[in-house]
RNA sequence: GAGCCGUUAGCUCAGCCGGUAGAGCAUCGGCCUUUUAAGCCGAGGGUCGCAGGUUCGACUCCUGCACGGCUCACCA
């Protein structure tokens, strides 16, 4: 009981239980707002557009009706300022007792965060602002909880995940990064839809979850009986449609892997897989420089982006440097990746955790450790040791490798492509040698590949990550609308 | 999962070597018809993340817990 007092006294719920009250006076003296029907003809970008060229002090006969968030209040006892906000910006609006009559002290009650439409005339005041006489005015909706403070916005960053209405309300920069995101992946679609790929959409929930090694999340289907894995990645469908006779495919589209979370980690995250036939890491190499150069090029209007500090320069031709080489001359680590010993006691060497790793993640963690910190320009890393993935074609003239590249830029790697493995018996053979590990043997996918795959090269790049890149960005969580956060706990 | 750091009014932040809580914005009341981070006068608002402990006394020191950030580990 003393608690419940206590709660319903609480500060914040006085400040709620003012702005009800005036919305029940609103009610009475007007009408529901939340049944007011209002369609705002003109956009506050409308209206600036329209009236560019009105003079300080000048009065139009503009007449529009906009609609709004109040976002700012200035009562100056018979006349009240207010900036009302909608999707496109913000404008004044002059609201006048002379003009309004009685309804001028309903006008005075509107909080800040309430919901207007408005009808009137346009004009621009003496200090230059184009602004809105009301002439007439509508409550669209009450806010009855205070917004922000206007000058800092939001800054915990806990509240700005947990509640990213009011990230994206008071912190104008949160906005454009999603604007920006939108426009991302919208030239991506246009580049690779111009240039005669296919966008298809593959199961989210596979019975076997494969085309990567990370721990999937697993459901039930009960109609069926069955276990189902959320995807960790579409490579094995998008290969499947290849075969299909897909010639030129691409998902762009969530994957989810059951993994830690961090500045670069998301358990659901944004990927592009891109299959190209009759091609190879080669062509791949090309196409990556030329997507992300298109779409920074449009995003910007150059190639030449700052990330974190560092200047970064786009312009294609990256650098091309060997697996081997990188190591060697960025990580003064020289050796021979089938020496399993030596490999483990180079890396513990270098104070890297190798206990319960697999020999292809001990040379992933050689490379992400020693190498990557360095790539800051864009970099493809290629020709990688076997081990690093058994989806990839193996090099002509040195079966110890495989056409593999990985690009890196800005220190964080950014996508993965291979040449990819068509030959259904080595695809089998280099199956089976890891089963029972994260892959499971599917055979669903190792029958199409005996149908016959054309020589394919395959791409994926990490969408959020690149939209990181494009943002300036330095978590992902920044670049996620609702990035996943831990429940918080009721009491 | 581990280490370090953080959590004070609705929001943004102060708060010293332990002496009992401060500002700005927002809110409420008053004045104000071209202001714009409007202004002036006045007022209210806090279980100092939660639970213990030490102490005459804890926002402050200690322990545990919750949530978050960064780093490390798994992964992209």
């Amino acid at each position: 009981m003393e608690e419940k007092k206590r709660r319903i006294n609480s500060p914040e719920e006085r400040l709620v239980k003012e702005r009800k009250d005036k919305l029940k006076l609103w009610m009475e003296k007007e009408e529901n707002p939340y049944l007011t029907r209002f369609i705002p003809r003109h956009t506050t970008g409308w209206i600036a557009r329209k009236c560019e060229t009105v003079t300080s002090g000048e009065k139009t006969d503009v007449k529009v009706e906009i609609a709004g968030r109040i976002t700012a209040l200035r009562g100056h006892g018979k006349s009240s300022f207010a900036d009302v906000r909608d999707a496109e910006g913000k404008i004044q609006i002059y609201a006048r007792e002379e003009t309004l009559g009685e309804r001028y002290f309903l006008f005075k009650k509107l909080d800040l965060g309430d919901i207007v439409g408005v009808k009137g005339r346009v004009f621009r005041t003496r200090t230059g602002e184009l602004t809105v006489e009301a002439l007439d005015f509508f409550l669209l909706a009450k806010s009855l909880r205070p917004l922000p403070e206007k000058w800092h916005g939001l800054q915990d960053v806990e509240l700005r995940y947990r509640k990213r209405y009011l990230d994206l309300l008071s912190n104008p920069n949160t906005k454009k990064i999603f604007l920006d995101r939108a426009a991302i992946i919208k030239f991506i679609r246009d580049f690779l839809n111009k240039k005669g790929f296919l966008e298809v959409e593959t199961p989210m929930m596979q019975p076997i979850p494969g085309g990567a090694t990370a721990r999937p999340f697993r459901t039930h289907h009960h109609a069926l009986g069955e276990d189902l894995y959320f995807r960790i990645a579409p490579e094995l469908y998008l290969k499947k449609l290849v075969v299909g006779g897909i010639e030129k495919v691409y998902e762009l589209n969530k994957n989810f892997r059951n993994e830690g979370m961090d500045r670069l980690h998301n358990p659901e995250f944004t990927m592009l897989e891109v299959y190209s036939a009759y091609s190879s890491y080669e062509e791949m190499m090309k196409l990556t420089e030329e997507l992300v150069c298109e779409v920074a090029g449009k995003l910007k209007g150059t190639l030449k982006i700052s990330y974190q500090g560092d200047e970064i320069n786009l312009s294609p031709p990256w650098r091309r440097i060997t697996f081997e080489r990188a190591l060697k001359e960025m990580g003064d680590i020289e050796l021979d990746f089938q020496d399993t010993s030596r490999l483990r006691k180079t890396a513990a060497g270098l104070g890297l955790a190798v206990e319960g790793l697999r020999d292809d993640q001990i040379i992933e963690h050689l490379l992400d450790h020693q190498v990557a910190p360095k790539l800051v320009q864009p970099t493809f890393v290629i020709d990688y040791p076997f081990q690093t993935s058994l989806l990839a074609r193996r090099k002509k003239e040195n079966s110890a490798l495989i056409e593999r590249f990985e690009i890196f830029i800005g220190a964080e790697e950014l996508g993965n492509a291979y040449s990819e493995l068509n030959d259904p018996i080595d695809q089998r053979k280099r199956m089976m040698e890891v089963k029972g590990e994260s892959q499971s043997l599917d055979e669903d996918f190792l029958e199409a590949l005996e149908y016959g795959m054309p020589p394919t090269g395959g791409l994926g790049i990490g969408i959020d990550r690149l939209v990181m890149l494009l943002t300036d960005s330095a978590s992902i969580r920044d670049v996620i609308l609702f990035p996943q956060m831990r429940p918080k706990k009721q009491q």
